[in-house]
DNA sequence: CTGACCTATGCAACGGAAGTGCATTATTGT
DNA sequence: ACAATAATGCACTTCCGTTGCATAGGTCAG
């Protein structure tokens, strides 16, 4: 738990005990997770200081939004060190339409792409969809 | 006109007045639509139709559904003879930063990625985000 | 031609999820 | 202990997608 603390405090935030909450949750998850998720989770807590618990978890580079094509903003921790801004760091998502899971590939980098004359990437997101390793039974 | 009757026709959809309207709506422009982007072109139609001409033509396969991340569902023409579920013929879609316009590259497959075991990729989505070659000026 | 039938359209309302304003409470640093 | 700052709680809003049901329109058999 202290090195909750530490990891957030290194970021810029101020590690309340709801946050401290929050991160743990995340951490034991090894899945994407929504605010809903949490919201369930933490039926006590106020959901507003959720989303922006969340809010502030990303602005200070803590986890990294994924955005699956569910129309449903899911959260992960992000790696140590990471800045999710960098190609370097954009890794592909796998969404289950099974379980409806998302999961990060972290090693699965999104491959670079030659884009026609004009176009400028600053940012990518790539998400496939299908069976995910828990439900394929394998 | 009588040309995209026929293009309707060919795919089991009833080509009333308002189904070609939206059709030549979607033709004339080249970048990806919203609903609300119609419903403004039409003002007088009704939103429900829109929304159920869209879905009615996303079925039948004469456009495709796009997530560009926005949150907001945007659509646009297949290719003829386009089947939208097959690896073949996903493409990849460009969202420009600055002018907010989503466009297909249609020529920019989406690469095939090696999974770890036990997942199976049915469908792909792949977006990049930037500048597009109208706001990069050139 | 006409009525039965099916499909498309119009109208109204719902629901989920993201987001905001403002008052209150907690924490920090002097 | 006090003032300043940050976090939390509560209420409310907006946006978009979606559905139910009544009506209008087109299709086809008799
Ligand atoms: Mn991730
Ligand atoms: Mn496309
Ligand atoms: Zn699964
Ligand atoms: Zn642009």
């Amino acid at each position: 738990m202290k090195k909750i603390e530490q990891r957030l405090t290194e970021n810029g935030v101020r590690p309340t005990a709801m946050r401290l909450l929050i991160y743990k949750y995340l951490a034991e998850k090894e899945v994407a997770i929504s605010l809903t998720d949490i919201e369930a989770a933490f039926a006590k807590a106020e959901r507003t200081t959720l989303y922006r618990t969340l809010r502030t978890f990303e602005e200070k580079k803590i986890v990294h939004q994924i955005d699956d094509g569910t129309g449903i903003q899911k959260y992960a921790l992000c790696e140590p060190g990471c800045d999710c801004n960098l190609e370097q760091d954009l890794h592909l998502h796998f969404h289950c339409n099974n379980c409806d899971e998302t999961v990060c590939l972290t090693e699965h980098k999104i491959p670079h792409i030659n884009l026609p004359e004009g176009f400028v990437a600053e940012d990518a997101n790539l998400v496939l969809k299908g069976i995910c390793d828990k439900c394929s039974g394998q």
